[in-house]
DNA sequence: AGAATACATCAAGTTTTTTTGATGTGTTAC
DNA sequence: GTAACACATCAAAAAAACTTGATGTATTCT
């Protein structure tokens, strides 16, 4: 009976950051190469990278592999996991 | 044009504490009053009043004054935004 | 009024997250 | 093979979030 309130957590925490959310804006638009983000993002390429790798291991984006460049996009399991979740946790319930 | 990113990551801050989870699901069922759940989760009064104040800036949570005491609950309006601001985050779109 | 209760706020210390620059790994071009 | 490119990872520093204990404010009880 006892929620892993961490991993749920986890989920939210990639939203919890202004470049995050850039980052986010930039790829609804379509799918978007790391390159091409931290150009336009005015932000290191380190900083991109552990970006990234939240905003991936919190399901919400995927990322696929070409040759040497790597592609960004909405996952869209991970947004439904996402708004099911918050539901979930915001919606009253009896009891 | 500029999006107000900072506004935005507040609201899915309030989501990114486990504590703050916790707190969540115990107003979930109803209305619940601070000293309440300063028992019920085993955290000093500083840091519940800390985290209550954070979940109501979010607007998820909204509290109501009873003479010495308050209570808070889920806002219904406050879930319904964060919902929306949720979907128009993730939602992939054309442009 | 004075004491007690419920909660907010403040400041200092701790922990976690983010940034930055350097280095490592895999891929493509020559 | 070597050089150049794209990105990941690491470690140190900086910034932000959280905790804790003390103090402040409003309310109730006597």
């Amino acid at each position: 009976m006892e929620r892993d309130y961490c991993a749920q957590a986890k989920v939210f925490k990639a939203l919890c950051d202004e470049k995050r959310l850039r980052i986010l804006e930039m790829i609804r638009t379509g799918e978007k190469c790391a390159c091409v983000l931290t150009d336009a993002l005015d932000i290191g390429q380190s900083a991109l990278s552990y970006h990234m790798k939240i905003l991936v291991e919190s399901g919400i984006v995927e990322s696929r592999q070409d040759g040497k460049w790597t592609h960004y996009r909405i996952s869209d399991s991970g947004r439904q996991d996402a708004a099911d979740l918050l539901a979930q946790l915001t919606t009253p319930h009896a009891g």
